[in-house]
DNA sequence: TTCTTCAATTGCAATATTACGATAATTACT
DNA sequence: AGTAATTATCGTAATATTGCAATTGAAGAA
């Protein structure tokens, strides 16, 4: 027990649940927002910008990359990220044919 | 440790966060599908539909109470679950705004 | 009241996540 | 080579999540 039975539900759920869980997190969520402020890429300013540790900036930045929405190479002493606008559509079209419109009849539920 | 810093990010970031890891599980995202898909409210057929206990439906069920985002009224001896409309926009709106549209000039990211 | 049915809660085990100190790895510059 | 700067990884602790068996709770039917 402890780990999600991902057998049990279809590609598309486990992959929208995987995009949800990537930034089902503040600090990548700033990360992100930071990513599009700043269009071009920044790097360890990540770390100032928000309060936390350089290791745990560093692990959400590895979650981020391994959900694919960032991207990051070496620039002399220092790595830069960036979005991957390719992923980031993606994400966006997910997330938007989920959140379908929903009718609402009575403007109160159903029950 | 183990726990989120939520006091280090703004409003709208942790808010979205929660958003975000209320249906970042299949199962929970399953869920969200029949209520939308039956329109009106089913309630242990869920417990059918996907291949969960009881006990962790429930469990899920709850999660995606507490988020808001659904409703249950006691129908008997069953529970009706539905769609929160309004709360169900607000998860739309959330997730439209944070996915931008994001220039891509070159097309491949800017690193 | 007793029985049945359905859902919530409890308790527990397994696993995952979050955070960070300490350390390594990498690159540039002397 | 040695040093400095920056980031990744390791190891560990605290907490959260997932899942279910067993039980309890609530509502209707006998």
């Amino acid at each position: 027990m402890g780990s999600t039975k991902t057998d049990l539900f279809n590609k598309k759920q486990n992959e929208l649940a995987n995009m949800a869980k990537a930034i089902a997190h503040p600090a990548r969520i700033a990360i992100l927002e930071q990513l599009v402020k700043t269009n071009a890429c920044i790097c360890g300013d990540l770390v100032v910008e928000l309060g936390l540790a350089q290791p745990t900036i560093s692990q959400h930045l590895k979650e981020l990359k391994l959900a694919g929405i960032i991207q990051g190479s070496v620039e002399g002493t220092s790595v830069c990220y960036c979005i991957d606008p390719k992923v980031w559509k993606k994400f966006r079209e997910f997330f938007n044919n989920f959140f379908v419109e929903v009718g609402d009849p009575t403007g109160e539920g159903c029950c």
